[in-house]
DNA sequence: CGCTTGCTTCGAGTGCACTCCAAGGTCATA
DNA sequence: TATGACCTTGGAGTGCACTCGAAGCAAGCG
């Protein structure tokens, strides 16, 4: 933990998208391979969804079983958070995709991978900003409404 | 005159958008009708979206010139501001226009309207919750990939 | 007067992020 | 072993929020 965390379990790539997020492996159940539609109840996003980010490299390759199917990991699992997490900010799929590239081109983009996520960072913070506004312009109306009922 | 009050001009119309917020009208020049490229300017649309804005029902009538050009006013100005800030809630334009719709309708129609902005509201508190949440991944990530070109 | 710029309308086109379909193969259970 | 739920693919379709185009009218200027 101190020095340098393995960057998962089963597997140390240092590359792991995941590394610096605390470990919650123990998923729906316990196993490490989930069909299709196991992901979809547990993301909240539609198989043809899952299917869709695979084809356009949000996703990196996923594991088949012997017949082809698809069998997401917890490492896929965890990856999905993360996008979740950045499609609610706003960012464009293809931002996306593109630090999916990053990743997988290896530990020498590092640099490129932490300036993306700090340009995000930003925006983030800007709309949060944009939303208090907002928010403070509702409160007055509300105001307004309650008042006026009143009068 | 008193018991129904016209909503137009600078008159304090109990109906008016935007009554609670405060007067702010000395708007780019000091006038009361822009033209649609003015507009564009001064909020960032263009002229074709505020044209599709009263298509859809989102802007009530707008005035116009003797010749059929339109000209927009201040209190147009503070109405798409509203918007703007609706808009950036993620709020729908279809939601937009029903409110648009309680605003015509008239002053019955309080209660209606604050039940809106209320929820959109809670929207709102929803929306910065998941961005500080966000915030929180993305500034775990950012460390990591810092102190991983440090070491 | 001609020229440029800006305005009008309506309908069609764009880009994004899914969302669904058809045709067929696979898996679990009665 | 048969039934039905679930999986595969590529490609087409959907909904939203614009965005643009075409044809034509109008205003200001040298």
């Amino acid at each position: 933990m101190q020095t340098l965390p393995a960057a998962t379990e089963d597997t140390p790539t240092r590359t792991d998208i995941c590394s610096a997020a605390p470990r919650r492996h123990p998923r729906p159940d316990g196993q490490d391979r989930y069909t299709i539609s196991e992901v979809a109840a547990f993301t909240g996003l539609t198989a043809h969804t899952l299917r869709w980010y695979e084809r356009i490299g949000l996703m990196s390759h996923i594991d088949r079983s012997h017949t082809g199917q698809r069998r997401y990991t917890n490492r896929d699992l965890d990856w999905l958070d993360l996008v979740g997490k950045l499609r609610l900010t706003g960012m464009p799929v293809a931002d996306m995709v593109r630090y999916a590239e990053l990743v997988r081109e290896g530990d020498h983009t590092f640099d490129e991978r932490r300036e993306l996520l700090e340009t995000t960072r930003q925006d983030v913070l800007a709309r949060i900003a944009e939303l208090r506004d907002t928010l403070a312009v509702l409160d007055r109306k509300i105001d307004f409404y309650s008042s006026e009922r009143t009068r």
